[in-house]
DNA sequence: CGTTGCGTTGAGTACCATCAACTGGGGTGG
DNA sequence: CCACCCCAGTTGATGGTACTCAACGCAACG
């Protein structure tokens, strides 16, 4: 991430709703890396650039720990995560905060926002974070008009799944190291499809805190533990990058087996 | 459930895919209890019953504990519980077991079946069980003629993923008591959309390994953590049924507060 | 009447939480 | 420039929750 938010922690904001075929290339969704990784692509270039004109967004840009949803809110969009970090979680009037996913470049916050209008989850950047809304009715609409699009919806219907699954074997029956472990993989592999891996290392802006409210753990032990880590030689966390110095025994740590 | 399996421990089948109007009757579906609160309603009748004939659909039966699905098969079908319960799980080589979802009579094993033809966890059996497959081909098939149902088959997913979300909660971030509570009472709701329930009490086959399995703790402090609710009056379970002694203070422990 | 499966109870222990003190870096203001 | 604070992380001490191992009761069953 390189570019700046202008305003102090407010939200600024690029509509491109009103966008017309000449200005096509100033959508920051032109110059977007993910774009062929997520349904974004689908929606609004996939068979044919008309339906371009079809699909209203709004690009926002929030700073880390923003709220980008509060829980029950009803809204008319989508949510897209473009830039930065963020994460879907709950939490309880005790202060209990668990982490239910890690939404990194090119999620949709979930893919079934087409067809819900308030969440039970809330949403907040983890990084300085840009997003893109766009119109649930604009969907449904192109879905209706082609539902091999349905598919394409589906394999990141099924992608959540799989993750929420993994999470749920994970709490349940894995010790904190396994816990931690698999976590640092399983971002590993993500990035990994994004290619955003470079000697061993890269990008992991999560603080003790945010490992620990996604695995179930105190951020006293998650220090432990990552200390453990670093004493056997696995990996190296510093300054928000991951380095992978054994992966072949962090695998066996960290591995579903 | 008081029909029997004449075989011992084999699946009989009643095969419906071939039926034509005049036996539309003697399908199990006709008589079915559950059909108008999941999607069978929706597939088979919704809209016009000439739709009958255009979805296969095979019916099982199963003693308890067998396995309806095993981690990784392909299937050509969608699987729905009509009658008796099972559960959705993952195992690993060492034992652990994690069961990820309770499935109830009328319960889709997943609503994202229609799309996906394998999967990575393993179903089996809770109790003596019947259950239908539907052809996966022949309900995208419908749903590409109706797009409507998406809706439908949306409420769903947004209802699966909505348990997840609360039972990744429960497993990050909440006490024995509060877990094991909180299932019994989420299983009551769930019975009582259904009607099961008289005199605050209602079935519960579950063994205590399997509360163990579906809460992450071992069966020993499940029955340690039961036998205190017992004390405290709160609840009595006894062959396989669930008494609700002080449902206020069940919730207490229980409730997401 | 032995066997098997399920639940209960006790004793000892491991894992992780809690509380607290302390470190070091980065920002702020005097 | 330095004092100060705040935040994130580390480390130590202590305790509680839940696990492990083991024994036993009990009902169902062949």
């Amino acid at each position: 991430m390189d570019w700046r938010v202008g305003l102090h922690g407010k939200a600024s904001t690029v509509t491109a709703d009103d966008h017309s075929s000449q200005d096509r290339q100033a959508l920051p969704c032109a110059a977007c890396a993910v774009r062929d990784s997520n349904m974004c692509g689908a929606l609004m270039e996939h068979r044919r650039l008309a339906a371009w004109g079809q699909v209203h967004l709004v690009h926002e840009v929030v700073r880390a720990r923003q709220t980008i949803y509060r829980r029950g809110e009803r809204t008319e969009d989508a949510i897209v995560i473009c830039d930065g970090w963020a994460f879907r979680f709950v939490q309880l009037p005790d202060g209990r905060r668990q982490i239910l996913s890690l939404l990194l470049p090119g999620d949709y916050v979930t893919a079934l926002a087409p067809f819900q209008d308030s969440f039970d989850f809330s949403v907040q950047a983890l990084t300085d974070a840009r997003y893109c809304r766009i119109s649930r009715r604009d969907i449904r609409a192109r879905l209706a008009r082609e539902p091999d699009l349905f598919a394409e919806l589906a394999e990141f219907l099924i992608a959540e799944k799989r993750e929420a699954d993994e999470q749920l074997f994970d709490l349940g029956k894995r010790m904190a190291d396994e816990r931690i472990a698999g976590l640092i993989l399983r971002v590993m592999d993500r990035l990994q499809a994004r290619s955003e891996i470079r000697d061993q290392s890269f990008q992991f802006p999560l603080r003790q805190q945010h490992i620990a409210d996604i695995t179930g753990l105190t951020p006293v032990h998650v220090s432990r533990v990552i200390g453990t880590f670093r004493k056997r030689g696995l990996l190296d966390i510093a300054g928000g990058v991951v380095t992978i110095r054994n992966l072949s025994e962090l695998r066996r740590v960290g591995g579903l087996s």
